[in-house]
DNA sequence: TAAAAATAGATGTTTAAACATCTATTTAAA
DNA sequence: TTTAAATAGATGTTTAAACATCTATTTTTA
């Protein structure tokens, strides 16, 4: 389906206006598609992205504010986000012993094993589900890349 | 600054993760600039699309049902989201004689005024701060469209 | 036609996003 | 070095998202 059909909508104010209603809209779709995912886990998006961040750093621990630097969402309220991770036993927090302030963040076994359980699945979704050759999601994120540029 | 930058991540699985990320990053990126700009007028981004949808059918009512069909973010809370614009006087709503189920929906004169003083600044958030000609606009759009097919 | 299914919308509840503010600690400046 | 500024993170509050469930009405079907 094109982007009119799935907003119902024929003509837009400018090419531009198109692209932005679109990317919005595809961003929506993928996430819809990635909460059926993560909803058997228990897992929201951004608790995923945390993991996968620190997944990224295993074994070394790192600090909520360089977890925040990664997020791709930028308002992420990481405290709170992280105390939800901790009930669940996927990551711990330390008291970083250089900088009192500070906090020494890391993934568990049982986070690392939760995210292995994903792997093939959220593979299946990038790439199966995103219908694009390798040379068009290059184009697409070079795109992207020049569009906030 | 590339996806590599804005998150910190140099290595990626696949070219198709790599586009998955920079899609979810872009579009909170471009939200986050719409905020800034609603921000002033109390209006979410939304408010806004559904005030936009309301706009496109001007002066016929449309039920919400279709408005939901329209939105971009297809898990809308329609009803409650409504209640917010009818006590901002920004729309009406009516039963439906036709079907007393449906309701008929429309903006209103002060809607439209609203919706006229936001044009010019979202037209330059869509055309100016969206740094791509009208070709790649295009090619990004198809690109999205065939991502999701 | 009576019962079942589908549809439109409202509402209740839990969780998270958005925004501000606060404390503790560290770094910079006067 | 004493104060001021910046940084890391926690927490409080309001609003909205996510999910289910409910009522009323209309449509289907047995």
């Amino acid at each position: 389906m094109t982007i009119e059909e799935e907003i119902k909508q024929s003509k837009f104010k400018s090419t531009h206006q198109k692209a932005v209603l679109n990317l919005l809209f595809t961003s929506n779709w993928i996430q819809n598609k990635q909460r059926e995912l993560f909803e058997p886990f228990g897992l929201t998006g951004q608790q995923f992205n945390m993991l996968r961040i620190l997944r990224g750093q295993h074994p070394k621990p790192i600090p909520a504010v360089e977890i925040k630097s990664r997020m791709l969402d930028k308002n992420s309220d990481v405290s709170r986000l992280l105390d939800r991770l901790i009930g669940k036993k996927l990551v711990t927090k330390n008291q970083c012993p250089n900088d009192k302030r500070a906090t020494d963040i890391s993934i568990t076994e049982t986070g690392l094993d939760l995210l292995t359980k994903l792997d093939t699945a959220i593979h299946n979704l990038e790439s199966r589900f995103l219908n694009l050759s390798k040379e068009e999601a290059k184009q697409l994120s070079d795109l992207l890349d020049k569009a906030r540029g």
